[in-house]
DNA sequence: GTCCTTAACTAACGCTGTTAGTTTCTAGGA
DNA sequence: TCCTAGAAACTAACAGCGTTAGTTAAGGAC
């Protein structure tokens, strides 16, 4: 085959089959090959849309940053705000988990990224936080938020007592807590957030 | 060659190897032939001290783990001790910056990494803590070192004027994080700790 | 109608992690 | 002291990887 009547690939189609197979296999699943079967057309075609596999994944971390919803920043409060902001924005992290360890390397450039950046950093300075600070806050944001969707920190616990009972005095009944991941995760996210932004608050009480 | 007289690998030399290439080179540029060749050996004679090249990973970090200091928990006052050994933590993992992701990811079976949960647990419950929100605290502060050290917040910036001037009004002067990456990134840190440790005190208190 | 660009292709490069099978040395037991 | 088992190196090879070069035909612009 050549070059076919109506296009076979799209950079839009491309994204949305390597996410699902990112998705449901891990990042090492995803090969030029692999993808280009799954579109239906031999790896070298890719490259028509994009000039390396990084930009693929690039794109993939793109869409998933942009659909973070940032409505709240600017309208509501800022602990409000950001407390709300967080929560999407872990939310799409935990939709998407093995790509958070490449979304959290590396620099940005990502327009979305920086869309994302401009709003928090826009909301809080705006709110009365003076810049240095505001730029820090959102620097702390986001290291709570990708440490916290960067792998579960329940499901590091292995179900089976023999594993702790002999040389881990405390950790008697950590074989729970990968049965229980999710909600032990949510509520440690929580818990974290809760105390960061009183924190804040305080900080910013005492301006 | 065939097997010499006295052994030319062990695991330890193999280990201490490959953390310099990841270190310097980042973890694309760990493989088996590269790593064989700077230890004057051929690829396959790593598979007789260990079955994967993931374990050698593991490995790495589990020594990077193994490096930090756990003498303050138990013996200093909680909100103190929580604060040192997360400077600790993170310090470690900012030495080796590029085995963050691979570390942060999975499931811990590391030896050192359950020893280190152990510690931060046993801690937090000695000192007054609720199980259940020892547990808890544990994760926030995995989210939170890990986050961190997962890859510089200011160096995401690009210090290039042009790139924000247009689309994103509040980042104008974000170009000027980039150089000073390392102390926005120090100061963020700070402030989030601070803010971190000043809320569970407060919740600590309301027990 | 001509021409340039686009988007597919095939073939190939050097690299990757890993396995199989071979060889030789060391360590331990009879 | 000899024998044996296992350890630790090797060579050769496999399938798969990301990517490049060069080819071909369709689409769109003048």
């Amino acid at each position: 085959m050549v070059r076919p009547r109506t296009p076979l690939l799209s950079r839009e189609r491309i994204v949305e089959v390597a996410t699902a197979i990112v998705d449901a296999e891990g990042l090492d699943a995803l090969s030029t090959r692999r993808l280009a079967r799954e579109l239906g057309v031999q790896a070298p075609s890719l490259y028509n849309h994009f000039a390396t596999k990084e930009e693929i994944i690039d794109a993939i971390g793109d869409a998933i940053v942009a659909g973070v919803d940032l409505s709240m920043l600017g309208r509501d409060p800022w602990p409000a705000a950001l407390r709300a902001w967080a929560r999407a924005y872990r939310a799409a992290f935990h939709d998407h988990p093995n790509v958070v360890p490449f979304l959290a390397r590396g620099p940005a450039r990502r327009p979305s990224s920086l869309c994302l950046a401009d709003a928090v950093y826009g909301a809080l300075v705006e709110a009365g936080w003076p810049p240095a600070q505001a730029t820090r806050i959102g620097a702390v944001m986001r290291y709570f938020v990708a440490g916290s969707a960067l792998g579960s920190f329940a499901l590091g616990f292995v179900d089976d007592p023999a594993l702790y009972a002999g040389d881990y005095p405390h950790l008697r009944d950590a074989h729970r807590l990968a049965g229980r991941h999710a909600e032990v995760d949510e509520s440690a996210f929580e818990l974290g957030l809760d105390a960061l932004i009183d924190g804040l608050e305080r900080r910013f009480a005492a301006l």
